[in-house]
DNA sequence: ATAGTGACTGGAA
DNA sequence: CTTCCAGCCACTA
């Protein structure tokens, strides 16, 4: 079980129609104050993953500016297609559409 | 091996 | 409330 398995497991955990942000899934992979790594995961996500990645914003509620791609229109889409809704300023207000997963034990080795 | 980068964050302004 | 910046440290080259 690689670091990227288990950040991808975890934002399998992501509901429809929720986001979380990467300091959030890394906290809940066992990885707290390494978001940045959550990046890096999706970054490395084939396209036809299963892994809702959309899903995934920054504290702020916004979508990552990406380096390279344009990913991001589509994260947008994604994400309004399940029913999330961006501010004037393309924000996502984490008040209400945050997913409130708790820490599951173990994350890494979740049972036996 | 070293150096540079970044799909981030929290605190400061 | 907002934007800005330094620190962060695994990942890439």
């Amino acid at each position: 079980m690689n670091r990227y398995a288990v950040i991808c497991s975890t934002v399998r955990r992501i509901p429809r129609g929720r986001v979380a942000t990467y300091g959030q899934i890394a906290e809940l992979a066992g990885l707290a104050g390494h978001a940045r790594q959550v990046g890096y995961a999706l970054h490395h996500l084939p396209e036809r993953s299963d892994v809702p990645w959309h899903r995934v914003v920054n504290a702020r509620g916004e979508i990552s500016p990406r380096s390279v791609g344009d990913s991001h229109e589509l994260q947008r889409m994604l994400l309004e297609a399940e029913g999330v809704e961006f501010d004037l300023r393309g924000r996502v207000d984490l008040k209400r559409f945050r997913c409130h997963l708790a820490i599951r034990p173990s994350a890494t080795a979740r049972r036996r």
